[in-house]
DNA sequence: AATACTTTTTAGCTTTGTCTAAATTATTTT
DNA sequence: AAAATAATTTAGACAAAGCTAAAAAGTATT
């Protein structure tokens, strides 16, 4: 496997990213997630294009190729690494491990991730609950929904959160919500949205609908 | 402290290791170093000058400044303390740390080289027996020696002198050695210990052995 | 179907960091 | 002290990655 500059590899990541969202991708879209310009994004999706890590016709939209989507996986693995890394060993907190991984991510040596790795002990999911992928780029995808998707009185796990900010850290932390708890919702409101849900034996407690989207649960197996 | 780019980091790193042996830089030198050539040289030092991270006349060789210096001991603990994680912690062997750790250097992220120190409990060398700089940039001072230990051609600073007769300070003026002279030996003669010594770029020049053990000097931090 | 609007691409410029070739300055040799 | 040689700098180009402004293509509206 070849090696990318960093700037070619944060526009797989973001493709990779969008793409499980969307399908295909935009010029426009990509452009805002990578806080460049489109014209920026077009140069860059011809790169791309030559390097066989794109599929891509102007105006077209692009998607990764199985190519792209491995060197997109690998980037992945090197982040959420990295990440366990920063919040199991040097005790840094939730909000603070991605912006450092961001930059370790970029050192691509397969070696230090592999011994990363193992030295971790073989981690599944990173302080998110994002899956990380394993040395042959396989990803663990369990099915999550959005904790509002959840029926009432069925039991699930907190798989991971889509808001990483520390006010949304700080919340999660009062209601004692952590990646892993298992929860239920007892009662949903119709008027502003806003469940109870209860955690084990505690009484039950309620959440808005705000906090609700930004979490995923999913059925323990 | 500033943030600097990979390239404008190497430039410095190697200077200040060229620095040791040295006192001054040539422009050859250092293209020689970093693999480079010549001409890319002066267009870096030019701009490492206007950031003021090196002293530099045209034509005149370099060196770094205060804030150069500093900059060079923050790169070079960051570098220490990967390659000790990388032997200690992920069992790479001590000839494989090195081309890891010239990535993962230039991470320049405090809080994450802080709390690596304090996650391998503050190492003092790192695996090849080399200092590491401490947070504030402290490097374990070398010792002093006489004159007449130092090795031939490691440059030295004179750091004080044992006999202080008028005798001795007319002949250290006549010969232009002073507190701080940086210095180094180019040659010794077994007749009688005389040796030869060289200043800068000023023609080498001779001393006799009760000179030479009535000097002290220091390596260079 | 023609016009208006939005999205995407192109064209041309900027900054970093590199290079080669030519010019300049320093040093060494005669 | 001139001439020869070596080291260094300048000038001009190039590739990567970004930008702005203008053109082109695609979509929507009347």
């Amino acid at each position: 496997m070849l090696n990318y500059s960093t700037s070619e590899e944060n526009y797989i990541k973001a493709i990779y990213r969008l793409q499980r969202q969307d399908g295909t991708v935009t010029t426009n879209e990509l452009a805002h997630e990578l806080k460049t310009k489109p014209a920026s994004v077009t140069d860059m999706m011809k790169k791309l294009k030559v390097k066989k890590l794109l599929h891509y016709e102007p105006y077209q939209g692009f998607r990764l190729t199985g190519e792209g989507s491995k060197v997109a996986l690998g980037i992945i693995r090197r982040h959420r690494l990295w990440e366990y890394f920063l919040a199991e060993k040097l005790k840094f907190t939730w909000d603070e491990v991605h912006e450092v991984a961001e930059d370790l991510e970029h050192v691509s040596n397969k070696k230090l991730v592999d011994k990363l790795d193992e030295f971790l002990g073989f981690p599944r999911v990173d302080p998110h609950g994002d899956p990380i992928p394993d040395a042959n780029g396989r990803i663990q995808s369990s099915k999550k929904l959005v904790l509002t998707e959840l029926p009432e009185n069925m039991p699930a796990s907190v798989s991971n959160v889509k808001d990483q900010s520390s006010s949304m850290l700080e919340l999660l932390e009062h209601k004692k919500i952590a990646i892993g708890t298992r929860l239920e919702i007892k009662k949903r409101f119709e008027f502003d949205a806003s469940m109870e849900i209860k955690i084990g034996r505690h009484p039950a407690f309620t959440i808005s609908k705000q906090l609700a989207e930004n979490i995923f649960v999913k059925y323990d197996d």
